[in-house]
DNA sequence: TGATAAGAAACTGTATGCAATCACCATGTC
DNA sequence: GACATGGTGATTGCATACAGTTTCTTATCA
């Protein structure tokens, strides 16, 4: 592994915060995989003690589990630990659209039509990647929309901890195209202010997404992921 | 402050979250309240490193906030903050009636009832504070009964951080009586198995909690509690 | 050959020291 | 008299050192 160059910014607790965590969620750190306090100190060229201290935020987010005396690894779920993460994932979602729907802004309304119409492009090219980034944001806003901050922490704590799970979602032959359906028929319900309509077509979403990134996880759970 | 005869178990740092967490949810530390280090150290017999580690866990919690190179107080939320957490509680509460009233064993349908049942004893007797405890045990089973680890943990979460704001909850008149019917509502749609019942007494049992709760703390604010 | 135990190496947990930053107060200037 | 500026004390941030566990290695014995 090497050191990447680092940009100084806040205390360097948060610099390596911020660096573990990107890491794990965009998945250079596998689930499972040890990580050993004196490795990451040299890789981003600071003592133990930041470290360790940015081992300690981090496992209160979930993202890496600590045993006593016996080092961090990152988190790895079972099944039932995921299975409960996207139950309580389709909940979330269910209830910001359903809030959403009634309490967004009109100009909130507009964007959020105008990045979904958008991307029937990337679609149409099956921009996976592209695509993949325009899904993070498309949620966000439904996330934000329903203007309760808390809530916005709890979805995002959790669709963080999720992510080095579902990475090959849009990697499904015609995902693309069908979650681009699903996500019409959010909006089209949070445009009318449909609450009840927003809340069962974000459920449905969900479930889905959540069924393909399951079955992707049980698939590399086969190949030489490394877990604990 | 006195230091207090301390019970060695776990890491040192564990020790030192426990104790700032139950000081906090206990009242004892009052949101505002500067958390300064040394003395932190000084109270509980330990050096700084570990006091300093259970600060970011306790900040990555919420319980606290942390200024770079100004210290931490005790978390004083905004009202908006305060109502969006209340809101949540009442979606989670609600979320975790329905799947109660759906997944519960046979068991833990009876158990609910009985320490229901039990406590129309301390309504009677008007005791307070065993009531208090009579209802965090209740809801806590509501959660558990969800069989949702994940949802369990963010109602936890959610419930410890607003644990500050509503701890005179009790004490306003005829409020144990009022609960203890709410409960009520609750307890028989879930042995009902009646989701979609259970999930309304939910809700309607959290929103008069929350309206009380923010009343108290609108009243507390007005006297002299320490506040940032 | 396999199991076991002792010793060594590696790593984590805690303490302490120093440097950097911030808050407060005094002094001076307009 | 109000505001700006500089200094001092207090507190945090980080690094290093040491102590305690765990884990790996290796040698011995059944």
């Amino acid at each position: 592994m090497v050191a990447r160059e680092v940009v100084r910014s806040g205390t360097t607790v948060e610099l390596v915060v911020r660096a573990i965590a990107d890491d794990i969620v965009s998945g250079r750190l596998a689930p499972g995989e040890r990580l050993d306090e004196t490795s990451l100190a040299q890789r981003y060229e600071v003592s133990r003690t930041p470290v360790r201290e940015a081992l300690g935020q981090l496992s209160g987010i979930g993202l890496i589990d600590r045993r006593p005396n016996r080092g961090a690894i990152v988190a790895s779920l079972t099944d039932e630990r995921l299975n409960s993460m996207f139950e309580a994932m389709t909940e979330l979602e269910a209830i910001c659209a359903r809030l959403s729907a009634g309490r967004m802004t009109s100009q909130e309304r507009q964007q959020l039509d105008a990045i979904h119409q958008g991307a029937a492009r990337l679609v149409h090219l099956g921009d996976e990647e592209g695509y993949a980034l325009h899904n993070t944001e498309f949620h966000t806003r439904l996330y934000a929309g329903a203007h309760n901050v808390h809530i916005y922490e709890l979805v995002s704590l959790t669709r963080s901890r999720l992510a080095p799970f579902r990475r090959a979602q849009f990697r499904i032959p015609g995902r693309l195209a069908k979650s681009w359906d699903e996500h019409d028929a959010i909006v089209t319900a949070v445009l009318r202010g449909d609450a009840a309509g927003a809340e069962a077509a974000a459920r449905a979403h969900v479930n889905i997404v959540s069924d393909a990134s399951s079955e992707f996880v049980h698939s590399a759970r086969r190949s030489p992921v490394p877990l604990a």
